[in-house]
DNA sequence: CGAGCGTTTGAAATCGGTCAACAGCAGTGG
DNA sequence: CCACTGCTGTTGACCGATTTCAAACGCTCG
């Protein structure tokens, strides 16, 4: 993990368009530019904060992507979710004084480093920083929620359409390839993230492959039709 | 549902040490008595708010219990939480237009309703009722977190485990007996939450009985054996 | 008391889990 | 360049927890 000098202006980011400037205007974006404190490099398997850590950053990805988890004493773990180049880390540690989870990167990755202190000075002279906060916070919140329906009342291939379809929409709203990509996590971490084993894991991509849904080799996946994964997601 | 006038002045409330007042000194309290700007009695089966619904407020609980739920448009649905006085609920509202969730009374309650607007107004003055605002947002979020945890990871009995040494805490934070109770949810209500169908819901029951672990009789329940439920919950 | 609902219990079916073997590819080192 | 090794993913067979289907039980309330 290595740290940056300080020459993170968002005003000069390529990501601006997707990350905290989205919704601001350009005086706004000029002002925030002090923001971020430091931008952190990160090697597949690195974790940006560990559950249990003290919390004073968000952190917002810049390339690359993330997984983050919860863990059990016992070992048992939970995947909460995969993250995209735009999206936020550390929202679970806002509001309180450690982190609950812990966010690994799943391959080469940057983050830009936020601390809420400087989150809370600037928010009293730009109210729609501190608007944009609750957005952050309440995207996360309807995020899980989502999550919870998923585990809770789906079958294991209602699951996987899910999880194929809010892939895709949301690297479309990056301007990303929504039909065709690698995909950054495992067999073994998909399966954490829904609820089911690896196994049946690879049984549904196997059916939804001779069904002529999607065609997947090892982590390249293409999307065939969405609008009848949609229909089985729900 | 019925409106009650505006005499809601949390500094003369019962509730105040369990609720939002909760971090306040006394005179921040009597700042904030006009915070609330209604209270609204709902009967068993009310709704506070729908899926959809214009958000506007949160509300915090007076007396009686609700349920968050939310609905799949072919009628599957999902519990997302059981609430108890001092809890807030149209969380999922804050920093959105619309309440993703609906919340459900489960016995005849009451609710006090909180405005953003007002709440945002208040907060300028007292900043750590912006801060308290943040916490509950986090509880929030560290909740849904653990209960992905618990429906992804764990089995049917882990999950009832969970599901009453949780309701025991919470019940103890806010002074109420947190071994003997009645719970407000049926059978079906509690599988909706656990992610299982009513039958195994009342199968366990029946094993944790014969067990030892708990006494049940319809909806009334004594935990007998909090440690070992403690370990099954994990 | 009887209707109706919610709950319990039993038996059968099923989905997904577990166990085990194997295939594929990547990296290592001779 | 090609074994060798190890890791990840796939597939099959079997098993078991949970679901599904069905029936009975027992509250609650008019």
């Amino acid at each position: 993990m290595k740290n940056l000098p300080n020459h993170s202006k968002c005003s000069q980011c390529v990501m601006a368009q997707f990350c905290l400037p989205l919704g601001l205007s350009p005086k706004e974006i000029i002002e925030i530019d002090q923001l971020v404190s430091e931008k952190i490099q990160l090697n597949k398997g690195d974790a940006i904060y560990r559950q249990g850590d003290h919390s004073e950053s968000i952190f917002s990805i810049r390339h690359g992507s993330f997984k983050t988890e919860i863990s059990l004493p016992d070992g048992r773990g939970q995947i909460l979710g995969f993250h995209l180049p735009g999206e936020f880390l550390g929202l679970d540690g806002v509001g309180s004084k450690q982190y609950q989870t812990q966010a690994v990167a799943l391959e080469a990755s940057e983050v830009c480093v936020m601390k809420f202190s400087q989150f809370e000075k600037y928010a009293l002279d730009i109210p729609s920083l501190q608007i944009h906060l609750y957005q952050i916070l309440n995207h996360e919140i309807t995020n899980d929620q989502k999550h919870l329906l998923t585990l809770g009342s789906l079958s294991a291939e209602e699951k996987m359409a899910c999880f194929f379809v809010n892939l895709s929409e949301r690297r479309a709203l990056r301007g990303l390839n929504s039909t065709e990509f690698d995909l950054s996590m495992g067999r073994e971490e998909i399966g954490s993230f829904l609820g089911i084993q690896i196994e049946t894991v690879s049984r549904v991509l196997s059916k939804l492959s001779e069904a002529g849904l999607i065609q997947i080799k090892q982590k390249h996946l293409k999307l065939i039709d969405l609008d009848e994964l949609h229909k089985i997601a729900g």
